[in-house]
DNA sequence: CCACTGACTACTT
DNA sequence: CAAGTAGCCAGTG
């Protein structure tokens, strides 16, 4: 069964394990979208309350955290490194370990 | 249908 | 490395 775009999304992310992150241009992609980075921001902002959601493990694509001190960042933070995410000293996360990538090629259209 | 919004990304200065 | 620019597109009203 075909699911929006946005329903894609939460999958995708659901489906991403501890100590793992993904970039929301791979989230996008991972979902049908190549360019869907955007949109995957606009659903976390609707979503990630709602639904029991591991927002924390999706940074932007330098590997870093897109939120604003006192607008989430430390809790991310936080989140990540009780997972053993480990941040450099100038708050990026090393992608070559934490990267989660995915078992298969396989599609998740369904 | 149109206008607007975004926790983005890749490229250029 | 920091700042600016252009492209991107699903949801919402």
């Amino acid at each position: 069964m075909l699911m929006p775009f946005t329903q894609k999304v939460l999958q995708v992310i659901r489906s991403i394990p501890e100590g793992k992150v993904l970039s929301y241009g791979r989230v996008a992609a991972l979902a049908g979208n190549l360019r869907g980075a955007r949109q995957v921001s606009r659903i976390l902002h609707s979503m990630s309350g709602k639904h029991e959601l591991p927002w924390y493990r999706v940074v932007n694509s330098k590997g870093k955290i897109s939120l604003p001190p006192g607008r989430g960042y430390e809790l991310q933070r936080a989140l990540l490194e009780s997972e053993g995410v480990a941040f450099s000293l100038s708050h990026t996360i090393d992608l070559n370990t934490c990267l989660w990538q995915p078992p298969d090629f396989m599609e998740w259209s369904g």
